[in-house]
DNA sequence: TTCCGTAATGCGAATCGTTCGCATTAAAGA
DNA sequence: TCTTTAATGCGAACGATTCGCATTACGGAA
């Protein structure tokens, strides 16, 4: 993912987007906040505005380039590794955990058909406490 | 559910909290914000507090007499009728459906023992587009 | 039934995540 | 290299929710 992929898509080549961009690429495991990215570049010495974080975030995700999730009011992003998958977050230490089950797919889908709807997207989310032992930590 | 069953729940029968059971009693088919709460009991000549309504919604939820849904970082409550549902919302009008299905649950409980997680609650939304003829209108 | 202590209220200020407005800067095609 | 136009950074604004605090009102004790 680089400069001519951005413009692939549309999108300026820009500094903060592709720094940006590296820094997803970085945590391609995790999920990170508007926020965590802002600060991962800080800490990498770039000079960008949280307000272009969000800005850059926002624009990604229309280009299909970031899935954003909402948890709990909070949006959290990941690149789009195209493959769909849902979550399960721990209640104690926040870790979050991804998952897919064809079954549940299917069931949604069929659902969503009885209800006469045609089926956009959908989020699962499943709350528990995970059995690490180095769990029972507050979200950080 | 009245002054009696506020005090068995170990909360003060306050008018406030008097109030907002009557709100949502009288909205037992839908979810509504707290603004919403707040909105009914002003309409209803009431004078309360926005921050009461707040503070009481979460009481309740608390004593477990109300749940609280998050649809894209908004609260939605609903008395808590007992039994598990979850939701399809509509992308267009924003009309909010209710749904269980026993396979997708069973599935969960698995998935979550699978990944070693004690299962505490979990949110299902779909979002779709419904096909009623009222439908295409932006959410109120 | 009245009186009191304490919990609940109402108000506005504060918070948090996010977005906006606008003057300034920097892509990228000519 | 020049120019146009979109992108940036900043701080102010925003919407939902919470907090702080002085005031009020439950509800148990007398």
């Amino acid at each position: 993912m680089d400069n001519t992929d951005l413009k692939r898509l549309g999108l300026k080549a820009t500094v903060p987007r592709l720094r940006v961009l590296d820094v997803l690429e970085a945590n391609r495991e995790g999920h990170m906040s508007a926020e965590d990215v802002y600060r991962a570049l800080l800490d990498a010495g770039e000079e960008v505005g949280l307000a272009t974080v969000y800005r850059v975030l926002t624009q990604f995700e229309t280009a299909g380039l970031v899935i954003r999730h909402n948890f709990e009011g909070r949006s959290l992003f990941e690149l789009d590794s195209g493959e769909h998958h849902d979550h399960i977050v721990c209640v104690q230490c926040g870790e979050i955990m991804e998952f897919s089950d064809a079954t549940i797919e299917r069931r949604q889908e069929r659902i969503a058909e009885e209800h006469g709807f045609k089926i956009s997207d959908h989020a699962l989310v499943i709350y528990g406490e995970c059995v690490k032992p180095r769990c029972p930590r507050r979200p950080s």
